[in-house]
DNA sequence: GGTTGCATGTAAATGGTTACATGATTGT
DNA sequence: ACAATCATGTAACCATTTACATGCAACC
């Protein structure tokens, strides 16, 4: 599932310009399972268009610049339904976290703590996050309501878990490296 | 954080072949976080030689291709070290479940869980996964079994979340097409 | 006077996936 | 016979990120 794709979804749901899908992407309900910068979405609008899957109008604004709006067409309508009978495929994560904790005896005692101190903040931060647009957006759509809990749900067992097990692991990191040090001398 | 950065940490646990390596990505501890095929990782086992950060050595087997293990330098090392002391980015995930559940009214009716049930299933499946090999690779390192076991949370969390609202997600669904129908007729 | 927000885009570089190419052995 | 496992690699393609480029308005 590519940029375009996603774009002709969240056309979808409503007209609107290059700018305002990256705010989604960035800080609205989409921000904790998909992301694109403007690098990829302006082009995919571009492409959409071309190949009549949406359409364009170009909205003057007083004291903004020009806005152009894409909208979706029945045929981008088409293309939609098609990719969303597809099995989605499995989710793909990527977590330096989880290869800097997983090699943890390489990363300095000092920053593992920090590490994991930095991400429970950011998981908190994101929980509240989703739980402000949940007030803001209600009544949102059933599949998104369920996404937004979902994401809720993730990252507070995330956060629950490192605060859980933080300090087993930096005990038993300092452990190991008193054990080498008593072995090296 | 990119592939020859993963391989090298890899190698900082002992001389490893790139097949071996796939194979940890494939179905080992990595799974979880962190993937590549053998496009990404035989090149990158290349460069890092070709850098000075890894050396190849040939060893020929009998019944079997001959292969060719890789040994992590003193640079190479160094290289680990300042790569392990900045701060791990944020992960980045693209999840195409969240996707087309966000947009669940473009879903046929009867994906819609089938999708959820197959996420559940896969889930599970991986906190078995997870488990079986916590039991093989006892005594792992500390960071190894806190990486795991964080592995094993979420994946509990998102199966237990699926399966609470999966039945409060299709019932929604249901009414909802139910009232567009309504109106449209 | 500097930063942030609104608004659009292009080009180069990076990084990764997929497909191709080969070949012996082992298990069903 | 056929598929899977072991084992390596290249080349083409694809997608995405990053950096560059512009400019006005509002706020501090």
């Amino acid at each position: 599932m590519d940029v375009k794709t996603v774009c002709l979804a969240v056309l979808s749901r409503g007209p609107a310009s290059g700018y305002e899908i990256r705010k989604q992407f960035e800080t609205g309900p989409f921000r904790h399972f998909y992301d694109a910068g403007f690098g990829s979405i302006y082009p995919a609008l571009g492409q959409l268009c071309r190949e009549d899957l949406a359409t364009v109008t170009l909205h003057a604004q007083e004291k903004r610049p020009d806005k152009k709006v894409y909208t979706i067409t029945p045929l981008g309508r088409g293309r939609l339904s098609a990719a969303f009978s597809a099995l989605p495929r499995e989710d793909r994560l990527r977590s330096e976290l989880c290869v800097m904790l997983f090699f943890a005896e390489l990363v300095p005692p000092e920053n593992a703590a920090r590490i994991i101190d930095g991400r429970i903040a950011a998981c908190e931060e994101m929980v509240r996050q989703l739980g402000t647009c949940a007030a803001a957006d209600e009544p949102a759509p059933p599949g998104q309501r369920f996404v937004r809990g979902f994401g809720i749900a993730l990252f507070e067992a995330s956060a629950r878990y490192l605060r859980e097990h933080r300090d087993g692991l930096l005990n038993e990191l300092r452990d190991s490296r008193a054990a080498v040090t008593r072995a090296a001398s």
